[in-house]
DNA sequence: AAGAACAGTGGAAGCGCTTCCATGAATATA
DNA sequence: TATATTCATGGAAGCGCTTCCACTGTTCTT
């Protein structure tokens, strides 16, 4: 019913070989055989079957991309990179969006069938160590994104450098006393944003006071949400009292910001003017908040993600590639810097 | 190198018809030759090659979905209620996710390749003219969601319904002069939701004015969108004196009313003292923003599009079916009415 | 007791491609 | 002129499965 390669072959006279070798581009075809073979393609609108193709050259062109739903925006905008990538290569993608860790694995086993898929990329999510054997074993390309894992090519993003960078805004705009809001110390981006917090101040000569960090650790995802942020927020608003108050705060991340927000509203204290803040992670309502932030790269991680996939299915041998991303500030209104209206997105 | 259904006969002693038979569950198998069978699957810890078996029984187990990026929530809802189901139904999704028309002729093109998908699913867009006759001729199932045309299935929501029940919530709460801030009345969403105003101010025995119809066109999306929201609102404000001052308005989309909400603070008019609100959609920003608004069922919707294309696939020769959603209601502050604080999600 | 019906089974054919090897023609080299 | 080299080509084999047909042995029917 449809039409095969071996009806472009007897329609153009030619052999199979000669056709297949036409359709990928071989070099050694006659300039005449492949105009002669690509006319009848489109005379009688070939499509190859793609199965076919992929049963015989033991190839997919297919990768899949594990990732969690509950990233939203963040989702969103790592996922157009890698479609946008994926399209340009000519690979198809499979998504297999997750709610938890369980239904990952699922999805790992999925991938790990064989011949179904030529890679995977593996989300936000903490690569379960049983995995991390199959995978090696298997040698199928994994790339772990917004997630480390020592054995495989990882993109992740600079927090040390970004919390720094957060940090010498305020102190640019003037502030010398500058406290922080943060999640559990357990994971390593809140490790590593308070360390480039330090680090800033250390850097401008001012002291680092571990009274002048706080962290709640209530409610899901490690205190990286709203409740945390509005307790530490009320903490630190209590204990804000003296000569020595901080005017500024560095948050960790959009939603305890948002969180926090909600409770200096609440107690009466104003931001920006009694206590401007900056935070993390660039997310959808940081705009809408007006909260000065650190952005990540979402865009270019996915399309880095899928380059480097690519880049590992030319050579299977070369060592784990690890990248990190520098954040990028976003200056809105919660840090009190004046800027022109329309520069307010 | 890998476990073919050859190694699986071989160590079970059986043919590789009967490995197949066992492999999916035909009903022909003694009872003790599948025990055998399936142990040897276990040990060899046996998995099919996905693409040999789709070339071979000319199934895919595959599906697209063409799907607009810049939907954001809406993409995110629908597309994890399809991805559930498409887990349960044992498809994979390949997910096309475009940021404009011409890209998703890219990808109607692509799933209609021989053998490469089973169906194809395609959101939030008008459907080209030129791939309904190609839809057609291939017999390729295709659902439309969030879309319509005769030809296919279909999923949309109830916009004239869904309006006056936005509408009819405002008249329960007292108020009797209504507004509306439409976008563009070339759009069937912004007719449909017209006339659901319409209908529940003439139910309600009260008149239908013109004059109390605000649109505006401008940005993108046929006015749907924050500017044309502001405009709109500034423009009621500014005639809204006199007696028969309007109290409440429906607004066509919640970003036109994030909009109207910046234009209504800057005139000093209060929500939902001076104004009360109902908008329509139910964005992730309607929560924060605490409109209250028609929500779509966009999980559910995500979920029957692929219950949809399932029956296709059994029944190629059913007539299209048609499914619209009712939107529902969903309570927040801009409306006025009172709700125990703890309900305000 | 002979034949019909049927449950189980093995394996060839075939899905539509890629790739390799063999072949023949054309060209270069001695 | 004889031989080596290169280029273009045809087509068989094979990717790993499903499915159909043919075959065997058993049970049922008359």
């Amino acid at each position: 019913m449809s039409v095969t390669i071996y009806d472009l072959a007897r329609e153009a006279g030619v052999g199979i070989g000669t056709v297949s070798r036409c359709l990928n581009n071989h070099p050694s075809v006659s300039v005449e055989t492949r105009a002669k073979v690509l006319e009848v393609v489109k005379r009688l609108s070939y499509q190859p079957h793609a199965y076919a193709q992929r049963l015989a050259s033991k190839k997919t062109n297919t990768i899949s991309a594990i990732i969690p739903f509950f990233t939203n925006y963040f989702f969103i905008q790592v996922l157009q990179g890698v479609q946008d990538k994926a399209a340009e290569l000519g690979f198809d993608l499979i998504l297999y969006g997750v709610n938890n860790p369980l239904q990952a694995e699922y999805y790992l086993r999925r991938s790990l069938h064989r011949g179904h898929v030529d890679g995977v990329m593996f989300f936000s999510m903490t690569l379960p160590e049983s995995y991390v054997a199959k995978f090696q074993q298997t040698r199928l390309p994994l790339v772990l994104v917004d997630a480390y894992h020592p054995e495989f090519d990882s993109i992740s993003v600079k927090n040390l450098e970004g919390a720094m960078m957060a940090t010498r805004h305020l102190l640019k705009l003037g502030h010398t006393s500058i406290a922080m809001i943060n999640a559990s110390l357990s994971t390593q981006p809140a490790r590593d944003r308070m360390e480039g917090y330090r680090a800033a101040l250390e850097e401008a000569g001012l002291p680092f006071r571990n009274d002048r960090v706080f962290v709640s650790e209530i409610g899901k995802q490690d205190g990286f949400n709203r409740e945390a942020g509005r307790a530490s927020m009320e903490d630190l608003i209590g204990k804000n009292v003296g000569r020595d108050r901080a005017t500024a705060v560095f948050i960790a991340s959009d939603v305890q910001a948002l969180g926090a927000l909600e409770g200096a509203a609440e107690l009466g204290v104003r931001v920006p003017e009694d206590l401007a803040i900056v935070s993390f992670d660039d997310i959808e309502l940081a705009q809408h908040a007006q909260l000065t932030t650190m952005r990540q790269p979402m865009y270019e991680m996915g399309v880095l993600a899928l380059e480097k996939l690519f880049a590992r299915l030319k050579n299977p041998d070369a060592p784990p590639s690890q990248t990190t991303f520098l954040p990028s500030l976003i200056v809105r209104r919660s840090c009190g810097a004046r800027v022109p209206s329309e520069q307010l997105v």
